[in-house]
DNA sequence: TAGATGTTTCCATTATCATCGAAATATGGA
DNA sequence: TCCATATTTCGATGATAATGGAAACATCTA
C-alpha cells in the first residue's frame, strides 16, 4: 500500500525522550564522549549505550573511538538538517527548574545551529549586515552584495575557499527562538569559525549556548554595529 | 536540563506508522477525506479520525468541513518540509506486494512533491533546464539564467507573480527517489502547474503519483527534450 | 599486573499508546 | 421524516520499547 520511504522509522528514532535530548545536544556540531551525553539526558550510561547503537545502525549518529573513549557526533549535514527543520514544529517546553530557565536564555543569546551562529546574535549579526547593504533579501532568500564580499575580505574570511565548500553558500535558516532568519551555509559557518578564532564567542562546555567575550562585545560594536 | 523546543513531540507525532502513511499521503498537496485516508492507512474510520485529531492539535494538519465530508491537508509549507527531509533521511521500505511495487514505480517516475514536480519527470526536467542554460548551478544552488526568464515567459509562465509569491522563488530539493536535485520553491509550483493546465501530465487520484499524457510525451520531447 | 574508569551487552519489568467494537453525532437524499 | 452515509467519541485490550541492575569487555594508569 505505502510506496516510498520509510518515515516513521527515523521519526520513531528521534521521538524518543532521550535520544531527542542527545541529538539536541549534538545539534553543536561537536562530538561528545558517551558519559558525557548520558549526563545530559539524565540517563544511566548503559541506557546512553543502548540508544547511541540504534542511532549509529541508523547512520543519524557516528563515533569516533579515542582510546577508552567513544566521541559521538551527528552523521552529517542533512541529519543536522532534519533536526533543524524540527526544531522549528516543535512545541516550546515549559521551563520549570531554574537551571533550565538560565540554560533556556544562554541557548537564545546566542548558540550554534549546527555549524552556525542563532539566536539573538544570530539574527542581530543578519539584520547588520542587511542594514549595512552586505547582504540583500531577494528571492526569499539572501545573497551577499559586492559590498558585502568587500566587508568579508577585510574581515579576513577568504570568500574563494567558502565557495569551494561543499555547502550551500549562503541561505536563509529560520531561527526557533526568534522566529526571524540568521544566516546558514558556508558563509555562516566562515562567520561562526572567524568569530571564535577571534575570541569574540566561546562556547559554553555543556550546552549549545555560545558566549560573547568582553572583547567581542567590543568587535561586535565596532565592527556590526551590534550591541550584545 | 534539556532547553529548547520538544523535538521529540513532534518526532512521536510523525513516527507513528499510520499517521506517517497518513502525512506522506497528503505530501501530494492535496487535501482528501476522511474516508479516503482511512483507506489508504489500511485503519479503521474511526482509528483515523483518532489519529487526524491529534494531528491537527498539533497544528500539523488542517481541516475543511464540506456538508458531512471532512477534507484534511497539510497544514503549511513548513509541515511539507520537515517530511521531505525525513524522507531523504528514511530507510527504504522492502517491496512486498504486486501492488505496491507498481505504486512505488508509479511514485519513482514522476510525483509531487508537495507542491512541485518530482522523481524521474522532476529531475530529468532540472537537467534539461541546466543542458539548455535555461537553469544554472551556482553557490550550490539553483538561479534562472535571463534565457531560462525569456523560456518561462515563452512557456507562458508569469515569472512576475511567481515572484511575489511568499515562497522561496527558487531552490534545490533532494529527490529521495533520484537522490539527486529537482526544482523546488514557487518555480517549481508554476512549472508543475503549468503542465497540469496543458494537460501534459494528471494526477493519479489515490497515490501522489503523477501520470504523464500521450499529449505529455509529445509536449515534453518538443519542449524539454524529454523522453518519458 | 592490578585496580580504576569508560563503555557495552543482556534481560525482566513497567509504562505508553494504537486499535477496533460499540455507540453517538452530523449531514445528505428520497 | 426516515434511512443512509460520513465522521467522531469512548473505553478496554494487547503490543511495544525504554529503563536500570548485573555483568562483561576495553582501555588507562600507577
Amino acid at each position: 500500500m505505502n510506496a516510498g520511504p520509510n518515515i516513521a522509522a527515523v521519526a520513531k528514532l528521534i521521538s524518543e525522550p532521550s535520544r531527542a535530548v542527545i541529538l539536541t545536544a549534538l545539534l553543536d556540531g561537536r562530538f561528545h564522549p558517551a558519559s558525557s551525553l548520558a549526563y545530559t539526558a539524565g540517563i544511566k550510561p548503559q541506557t546512553a549505550s543502548f540508544h547511541l547503537k540504534k542511532m549509529i545502525e541508523a547512520n543519524v549518529v557516528r563515533v569516533e573511538k579515542h582510546g577508552r573513549h567513544r566521541y559521538y557526533g551527528l552523521e552529517n549535514y542533512e541529519v543536522a538538517e532534519v533536526l533543524e527543520s524540527l526544531l522549528s514544529l516543535a512545541p516550546k517546553v515549559e521551563v520549570k527548574s531554574f537551571k533550565q530557565a538560565t540554560n533556556d536564555k544562554a541557548i537564545r543569546y546566542a548558540r550554534t545551529c549546527y555549524d552556525h551562529l542563532a539566536g539573538q546574535l544570530g539574527v542581530k549579526m543578519t539584520d547588520s549586515l542587511l542594514d549595512h547593504g552586505f547582504l540583500e533579501h531577494k528571492d526569499n532568500t539572501f545573497n551577499l552584495t559586492p559590498e558585502g564580499e568587500t566587508f568579508f575580505h577585510d574581515f579576513e574570511i577568504d570568500l574563494e575557499q567558502v565557495r569551494k565548500k561543499r555547502r550551500t553558500y549562503i541561505h536563509k535558516c529560520l531561527d526557533w527562538s526568534e522566529r526571524r532568519h540568521h544566516i546558514a551555509g558556508a558563509v555562516g559557518n566562515a562567520l561562526l569559525e572567524r568569530l571564535i578564532d577571534l575570541k569574540w564567542i566561546e562556547r559554553v562546555p555543556t550546552i549549545r549556548a555560545v558566549k560573547v567575550t568582553t572583547t567581542g562585545k567590543t568587535g561586535l560594536q565596532e565592527v556590526f554595529n551590534i550591541e550584545m
